[in-house]
DNA sequence: TTTAATAGAATAGTAATACTATCATTTTTA
DNA sequence: TAAAAATGATAGTATTACTATTCTATTAAA
């Protein structure tokens, strides 16, 4: 089996479309590396030039600026999560079922598909896990959120929101359960990682703490 | 009454301590103004030494960088957060009591107390929020956390763990909800107020909404 | 009381960042 | 085959994030 996804990323995030063009998705692809390598911070379009043997006008052809672009691969991102929430939902009527299914997706690895975008899914899902946060952290977030560049994250929160909604009716949060589920499975990822006095992980597997973490968080607050 | 608090913030955060001399504690001060005004990234030393009338050579003798001026912050923010919950936890007994007092602490604005430290609360909470994560989200996290920068906002987890532990001793995760708790705490209200759609904030108030929901999720999770 | 150390002001300078502009050349498309 | 679009090459600007130096005022130690 072989088949292609393909979603469009809200055109206010770029100046020029980089699926279009090989050098655009060389861009995106080579940000995605350089971005997991230097971090958000000191990562630059100058850098990325180089790495691509580009100038940086070139780059500034397909993107404003570097907090755009991180949207961009942000929202390809969040857009690829709810495919894959709505393809691993297909045929299951159970709503836990359904809730474990996606808590699994939130804490695994992204699957590497093949064809024209083979971004780097492991640093993807760094980069997610690492500088999400400053997508929105920033002081001019009512102006950017006028551009709808955040819908697909609300969208996908919507979505798991309902499946909240449909296993206890009564229960008041769903949303803002939805997106404590999400940003903590980000926070308890690089705190394991990084900062692991903050957590309960110990020494086996990350991912499962992580997961079992959740899980249980999930069912005690929406038990019926 | 009236009594001073005082703590020690971690000297690696400073070249010269500011709590020593006025224009040290200007610097903190105005720092702590300018941003919430301008948010993090738009802030610099430059605008900060314009805004004390001073110079940026002046305020690099102080902190060597705005990131670590802004751990100096967060790290005074949460000894005081710890010397409150220690000072509000007195005389209490039921762990249900004194779990509630916390949540209540983290979703109010900080008391103005009077005396050497008169730096914006409502400002210094707002930080908290929008730019705390900046903290620590950054790439060479592990070799900051090497100058122990994290060691107030681990002792006050560990505290609050505690508390979840006497209540509840069997359950698992203690630390893990207690970050989940702070964290969600600061993104509530952020969601709350700059994208609502991510939570279930109705118009009325929204500290008390964020409140309502981290108590839901608090007692529900480590319910005996 | 003189000396020496320190704090801060004033100024200058550097490399890097985050852009913008222009113009020539190559590639695509009509 | 001409026109349009994409890219490369180059240059330039304001700002940022520092470092260094020199001078003066203040304070502390000998």
């Amino acid at each position: 089996m072989d088949f292609q996804v393909s979603f469009n990323v809200n055109n206010k995030l770029f100046v020029k479309d980089p699926e279009n063009t090989d050098l655009g998705r060389q861009i995106v692809k080579n940000a995605i590396d350089l971005i997991y390598t230097l971090g958000f911070e000191q990562f630059t379009f100058k850098k990325l030039a180089i790495e691509i043997q580009t100038t940086e006008a070139t780059i500034y052809r397909y993107f404003e600026n570097k907090h755009k672009l991180l949207l961009y691969i942000l929202n390809w991102y969040w857009s690829y999560m709810e495919f894959l929430v709505m393809f691993k939902l297909q045929n299951l009527d159970n709503p836990e079922i359904k809730l474990i299914a996606v808590i699994d997706l939130l804490t695994s690895d992204l699957p590497n598909t093949s064809g024209k975008f083979d971004y780097n899914k492991k640093y993807l899902n760094q980069i997610v896990i690492s500088e999400s946060s400053k997508a929105y952290l920033v002081k001019d977030i009512s102006e950017i959120n006028k551009d709808e560049v955040f819908k697909p994250y609300k969208d996908l929160c919507s979505k798991i929101a309902d499946l909240i909604s449909e296993y206890n009716p009564k229960y008041k949060f769903p949303k803002s359960l939805t997106t404590t589920l999400i940003e903590s499975s980000h926070q308890q990822q690089f705190f394991a990682d990084n900062l692991p006095k903050l957590t309960d992980v110990c020494e086996v597997n990350q991912k499962d703490f992580v997961r079992s973490f959740l899980k249980d968080l999930l069912f005690k607050t929406i038990l019926i």
